[in-house]
DNA sequence: GTCAATGCAAACATTTTGCAACTCT
DNA sequence: AGAGTTGCAAAATGTTTGCATTGAC
């Protein structure tokens, strides 16, 4: 879906889709859960996918791939990703949850262009730094963070030099979309 | 609803929420847009508030104050609040979006205390001078962020030395709390 | 053989929308 | 007077759940 979204030299990325692999499945064990055919399916397009995506979207893709699975199990399968530490949240709009796959990658967080919705990934260890200092201050304990920059990419930038702020992304959208003439009233 | 919520002297707040009622009519009047009293209401609710709350909370504040409005005129009247920049949208759960008025406040994040979900705010400072500095490595123009701490705060801490992360907010809410490993492991 | 997992559809919760009546400006 | 606004309830989302059936261990 996008140029390069590949971080990974092809070689290590079987090793570390097997290692995801096992993680999970010594983690289904611990909890007395099953690792069933679904959920080694969802785990493969999950790492299959190096780009953020919804719930919807991968099941779109394994559809695509004669991978059938129901729409709960790939919800419910990403909530035990999740807390099994493959998967994480993330949170660009207020409408889904995006996930992305973030087994054996360095750790990252993201910029978002609000003019073409372009996501830049930059390292999160400044930010990391930071966010213990902080909490420290505040006798706080912390265990993660969601950081996000909301901006212009450099292309909408330079397309957009001054623009007041003219229609971002997220701007409320025009009236009627597309009626129906008919009669609805109750 | 928490000791201290108020970050000003009540003086100044007066003054502040008509500065902002101002900037709100402002806002209204460039864009041809009206300053009903429903907008004016709701504007009220929401400077009066010093907590984060939903759309359906400030509904139900409304109604107790004997303001009636509509609950998509709140919908509506939040949205162009937030693009005013008087209130900002707050992204905790995953569930609902939450808000809060910023406007003559000076800009904070949040952490968020993942046992008893209580919500501590500190100074944007730092967390603004980083995006600054890693929006412009990538040649980004930054214009604003998210950020939020997870973790513990001091009481949880205390109360839970090393605890594995036994079910912390956020986690699995089915199933019974501890139930007894029956015949697990094969 | 058991207990968990699946798929489906119905249930949910939150937010948005269409529309007729109404109100600022 | 007229464009914009309101409230209501219906619609749209995105996600979760109940339950009978299927499947892993």
């Amino acid at each position: 879906m996008q140029p390069m979204p590949t971080r990974l030299p092809p070689a290590d990325r079987d090793e570390i889709v097997r290692t995801a692999e096992n993680l999970f499945r010594e983690f289904l064990r611990d909890r007395g859960l099953k690792y069933t055919d679904e959920r080694e399916d969802i785990l493969g397009a999950v790492m299959g996918t190096d780009e953020h995506f919804e719930a919807e979207q991968l099941l779109f893709l394994m559809r695509q791939q004669n991978l059938r699975v129901g729409k709960a199990t790939v919800y419910r399968t990403l909530k035990l990703l999740v807390e099994c530490g493959i998967v994480k949240e993330v949170h660009f709009s207020n409408k889904q949850v995006h996930y992305e796959h973030t087994y054996g990658q360095d750790p990252h967080d993201h910029m978002v262009c609000r003019r073409c919705g372009r996501i830049i990934e930059f390292d999160a260890k400044d930010v990391a730094r930071l966010r213990t200092l902080i909490a420290a201050e505040h006798r706080f304990h912390a265990l993660a963070h969601r950081f996000q920059i909301m901006g212009l990419c450099e292309t909408c930038t330079k397309s957009c030099p001054i623009g007041p702020q003219a229609r971002l992304l997220g701007g409320r959208k025009k009236k009627r979309p597309n009626k129906e003439p008919g009669t609805r009233r109750t």
